[in-house]
DNA sequence: GGTCGCCTGGTA
DNA sequence: TACCAGGCGACC
């Protein structure tokens, strides 16, 4: 259930469940995941000890004491089940970290594209992200900056990991409509104003969601996403579902104008 | 820059 | 039966 709020809902879980203890096996069941992670890499982590577990953007490192680090992707459905293993496994386990304490941790994944790696120590996890949301180091000039050799649409520039860790696809429409700026406006021309409008916006979305998921309602009301032909909260508007970069973006055009792309009008096609 | 494939399920 | 899905990397 991957953007940020959610990653750190499972991070924060992972550390109350498995910080400290000593690895008894991790299997994984699904072929995806094993073409990833050897049997023998694997096998190897039999008496390992879990020291920490970090979050980078939507990715989740598994820090062991002796330097080996298990690196965990959601994706698009992916999501941890704490239980021990005399249990049966659930429906969708694709993985399971097992520990000598009897407890359990298996990766849930109807579709089966989370993706777990194992690192070998000393040897640094590049993972290419940008700066995190709530990261204070993050100002609007900086996020202007990184913007401004975009020229793709501002919602696309919004899911690329390497401008803002952490946004996905729900929060990018949440947050663009609460700046108020059309998804399609170029990234580049985005004035400084606007921007520091959107780094409000998306504090504001992440802080909201964070510790919840989106599906909580109390925790994440959506305000634009997956409500097409809705009307717009806001005002008197109809949300609308437009497609970029194969994904969905909802917005509503009446009050989400900033940066709109003007339309240059077509000369009359001349006759011949 | 845009499109496709990875996987499999839930829902209209 | 079709389409859609909270991500991302490979590809043109």
């Amino acid at each position: 259930m991957p953007e940020l709020p959610e990653v750190e809902r499972a991070v924060r879980a992972l550390r109350t469940h498995i910080e400290g203890l000593e690895i008894e096996a991790v299997r994984v069941f699904h072929p995806a995941l094993r073409r990833r992670a050897s049997a023998g890499a694997l096998k190897k982590l039999h008496g390992a000890r879990v020291a920490w577990v970090e979050r980078r953007g939507k990715h989740q490192l598994i820090h062991l004491e002796d330097g080996r680090v298990v690196h965990v992707h959601f994706r698009m459905n992916g999501d941890w089940i704490f239980d021990s293993a005399s249990e049966p496994l659930p429906r969708f386990a694709r993985a399971a970290l097992s520990f000598v304490n009897g407890s359990r941790v298996v990766l849930d994944d109807s579709r089966a594209l989370s993706t777990i790696d194992i690192h070998p120590a000393e040897t640094p996890v590049a993972l290419n992200l940008g700066p995190e949301p709530l990261d204070s180091s993050l100002t609007a000039e900086a996020l202007k900056a990184a913007l401004s050799r975009r020229r793709t649409a501002i919602k696309v520039a919004l899911l690329d990991q390497r401008i803002i860790a952490g946004l996905g696809n729900i929060y990018a429409s949440e947050s663009l409509w609460r700046a108020k700026i059309d998804p399609r406006a170029v990234a580049a021309t985005l004035s400084l104003a606007t921007v520091t409008r959107l780094l409000a916006a998306i504090r504001a979305v992440i802080a909201r969601a964070t510790g919840g998921r989106y599906t909580d309602a109390e925790n994440a009301r959506l305000d634009v996403y997956d409500r097409e032909g809705k009307r717009c909260r806001r005002r008197d508007g109809t949300i609308l579902r437009i497609v970029q970069g194969g994904r969905s973006t909802y917005f509503c055009p009446r009050c989400q104008r900033a940066g709109r792309p003007r339309v240059t009008r077509a000369l009359p096609r001349a006759r011949s």
